[in-house]
DNA sequence: CTGAAAGCGCTTACAG
DNA sequence: CTGAAAGCGCTTACAG
């Protein structure tokens, strides 16, 4: 094996033709180059172990075969967070086949501002997940249309007239819906929907879903308990304080997972049997969900099939020019557990 | 805001000084700019919007500053493996601080033979987590020599005599040494350790830990228990046909929290109470850890440092041009729970 | 089907 | 302290 990198000049030089055609050869240009030519290049670079240089390629060609995949987050979890994780596999595995590499970049929303993080992405396109308020996410739009790089955007809803942007998200009104009337189904008449105080479009959604289902449904009463985050123990103060106050839920439905199973503490403490004297469920179905006993009652989220989904958009939408559908949902699917 | 992309020229052009210049306020090259002029091509650039193409300077200098997360895998977890998922996120968190992206990359086992995932990737080094069998390893060792970068792997054992090869792991070892001391120190006298039968390194570390500890206690009995792999039917069965062949150990020793909550299960069939009856330990506490009752005696994984410490130790070695600690171990820290 | 020339946007290595 | 020239390794746009 050599020392020196090798270039296309001397596979050209090896072949005895020119760097062009070395070129042609590598890009399956096959209409351009002999079919004799051609096997003869390719046993050169096969037999030197020549391999194209990327960034060459992207200066003269501005095509990078890169995605980049940035994470808004304020507290300490980024790929720690299962939703996180399962998005940046689904989008690493599918990227891979089509043959683009994944780049990934979390950001605090506070230095968000700085943006440098954005600046220094060289990429052909750009997957958000973006979390905070809604006014950091106003600068943030503005921010996106002036990369000039096509968008996807994971649990946002559907933008409006931005073109370039794909919204790509889990059927979470949907799985809203279903939750409500399984657990209608199974009896409750009085619902309580547990939600953190932080709007994300998504946990909106699952409480439009379960508030849809039950307009359907008169004699069922709902409402909405607000903890001040989605923290064990302030969904757990917020819970204790609603049941002191006398309220008597026949269901619980949590904004997910996390917060059915940190309530679930404060049902068993009060002796409370489910899913006979009370019903309870989740939202999400990620990996630790089966570590915990009673199974909760849930909805499973697509998580990776939205992160492949992704690839595929972006990867047609850099060789077609448009995004083929801007607004893509994927549907999630309950499983019941043992507390409904 | 301009359509056509800026370049340096058009920033020397508004100041009206050389491209050279732009360069070398860019580069922080302080001692070969005039303070007034310095302060004149900073305005420009921030008036106009300037951000320096990556790929140009990549393709001019040979430095990416962009490091490679390569992943090995048999199964479908890759970024589903709390693990992994720990350690790109130290990565990624330090890498960003220092100015570097990183690209991660999933490969399967047997997809490794063609290795385009290495060839493609264009990185000033690469971080490395192996798994598979010792001779699919060997080859790829054959491989991270021909790509001429430095390297991290990751709880793999220290390298012979190749320079570019920096280790980087969890004391495993101390781990099993603390686990093993601590049920003797609570009246075990027998212990079995199951482990699962592929051979990675990091359980042989736990292994070779607990074997340490308890020569040094001649009254004490070890045995090893292999099940056919980490998967909990194969942990429960093959405990369950140890503890029918009359096997009555005092502690069992998981070789990680998944064995050792698979394990529970069997233990908590037969009616053996914890910890009067038996103990039981597993390793690593990631995130799942806290929704399994009870909560296991552990011992924490320092896996996110263990990202961040390749972080630094490659940018350093970037920098400096060898690495200046071959063989990193980072501690780990034994939990107590309700298990022992 | 093949190739010589120009250039992508920077940095290196010089000369002033 | 400042700048003109060359070149990193490819692809584009042409001419034959």
């Amino acid at each position: 094996m050599s020392k020196k990198k090798l270039t296309m000049k001397e596979i050209a030089a090896a072949v005895d033709v020119s760097v062009m055609t070395v070129s042609n050869v590598i890009n399956g240009r096959d209409h351009l180059v002999g079919e004799e030519t051609k096997r003869r290049v390719k046993a050169a670079i096969d037999e030197l172990g020549y391999r194209p240089s990327a960034t060459a390629r992207a200066l003269r060609s501005s095509r990078m075969f890169s995605i980049g995949f940035i994470v808004l987050y304020d507290e300490r979890k980024f790929l720690g967070d299962p939703f996180i994780a399962a998005l940046a596999d689904g989008l690493c595995a599918q990227l891979a086949e089509q043959g683009y590499s994944l780049t990934i970049q979390g950001v605090f929303t506070d230095e968000l501002s700085e943006a440098k993080a954005f600046r220094r992405m060289e990429t052909d396109g750009l997957c958000l997940l973006l979390s905070g308020s809604q006014p950091t996410k106003y600068n943030l739009r503005e921010l996106l249309k002036s990369l000039r790089q096509p968008i996807v955007l994971f649990q946002e809803g559907v933008q409006r007239a931005e073109p370039d942007i794909c919204s790509i998200r889990q059927d979470d009104r949907g799985g809203g819906r279903l939750l409500a009337e399984h657990v209608v189904s199974r009896g409750a008449r009085s619902v309580l929907v547990v939600v953190p105080q932080v709007e994300w479009p998504a946990i909106s959604e699952r409480v439009g879903g379960v508030r849809e289902a039950l307009h359907a449904r008169p004699g069922v009463e709902m409402r909405v308990l607000v903890s001040e985050s989605e923290k064990d123990a302030d969904v757990q103060a917020a819970l204790t304080n609603y049941l002191d106050q006398g309220g008597k839920p026949d269901a619980i439905l949590a904004a997910n997972d996390q917060m059915a199973i940190a309530a679930h503490t404060v049902l068993e403490q009060r002796g409370l049997t489910l899913p006979d004297q009370i019903m309870l469920t989740g939202f999400n179905r990620f990996n630790f969900w089966r570590y915990f006993s009673p199974k909760v009652t849930t909805v499973i989220s697509p998580a990776e099939q939205l992160g492949r989904t992704a690839a595929t958009a972006l990867t047609r939408r850099i060789d077609d020019g448009e995004f083929e559908d801007r607004d893509i949902v994927l549907p999630v699917e309950l499983v019941q557990g043992q507390t409904t």
